[in-house]
DNA sequence: CCTACCGATCGGTAGG
DNA sequence: CCTACCGATCGGTAGG
């Protein structure tokens, strides 16, 4: 589907995303995102209420998506470090397909207003606490190593996938796929020579 | 020594490092900076040349520090498995005493005007090659498994040491060794239980 | 370091 | 979707 054949509410939202990304929130303005789209600043209002909707939107399309992808895993009966590795593979598979939202939704969210920032806190506290949970489960299958600070590995994994935001290039050679692979490999077996 | 002691433009410089972390470089006025130091917008301009000279020295002071950090390690003759720690260490170490210049120079880097922002892509690569030549001297000494991708083990490393920015608490029960020390130690035996 | 001001630009609206 | 406009605010300067 070509960005014309899109309804202009989603192709402002798409630009949105991308700008937003390039230059930050707060340094695009309404006038730049209209240009873009070869309409004019006033334009905008007839699709949207506001600069803050786009932002909202854009955060809000994003942590649906970790969502979406992550707590279908929940229930999946998988051996902890397999299902570690499908949990990354989404993860930067998220990360990876909406490079500029989710570049959005890590840079920009301390902008939004109480109630969506309230909700972006919730969020991120629902996906510590699933990879702790994922941990835990780990440690009591004795797949993982029991002394392992459950908090601590939570965030190294965290660290690795979210962090692919600032250097995973699309068109590349590396997919998602071999990412969290070499990622989840090196996590779960050391770097040292055995 | 207290905020009123440091001569002004110091001052300037750390309000500037916490407004910029908190809100956003396009987000702080002159004049919310102003107010912060109980003086009028125009009276900043008798201390400073503008608003990017703010945002340039910041960055420029944050990647001197872990510059400073790093690099007297190249020479120092430790095995890598410890190198490694010890290169973790002092970059935590340095995001985590500089928690808002440390945000700053992570999240703003990208609204520098074009000189300085070759600088910082320029800086980005030779942290990227030390933390690579640190992983191929492991795997020459045999200390580091001899399958790992460089590359990839080092983006690794990055991820969990830079990543901190965005979750240390600093009077937090944990220290930067902490964490250093945690950190490093899962990665180098691996999270699965032998 | 202040007062007073500059031109430019901002997000948003009215009326068509 | 455009033209024309609003009040507010921006970074920065002159003169003291």
């Amino acid at each position: 589907m070509t960005d014309s054949a899109k309804p202009r509410r989603e192709q402002i939202y798409d630009v949105a995303s991308r700008l937003f990304s390039e230059r930050g929130y707060h340094a695009t303005s309404m006038r730049d995102l209209a240009g873009e789209l070869g309409i004019q600043g006033g334009s905008l209002y007839a699709h949207i209420s506001g600069k803050e909707d786009l932002l909202v939107e854009i955060v809000r399309g994003a942590s649906q998506q970790f969502d979406d992808s992550l707590f279908t895993l929940r229930e999946l009966d998988l051996p902890a470090d397999q299902k570690l590795r499908e949990a990354m593979f989404r993860h930067i598979r998220v990360v990876a397909d909406n490079m500029d939202s989710a570049t959005v939704f890590f840079h920009e969210w301390k902008h939004l207003s109480e109630e969506p920032y309230a909700q972006v806190v919730a969020w991120r506290d629902t996906i510590d606490a699933f990879y702790r949970e994922l941990v835990e489960r780990g440690i009591e299958e004795g797949v993982f190593r029991a002394d392992l600070d459950v908090r601590m590995t939570a965030n190294l994994v965290l660290s690795a996938v979210n962090w692919t935001y600032t250097w995973y290039r699309p068109g590349g050679t590396l997919t998602p796929r071999d990412i969290a692979e070499q990622f989840a490999e090196m996590l779960l077996s050391g770097l040292r020579q055995a």
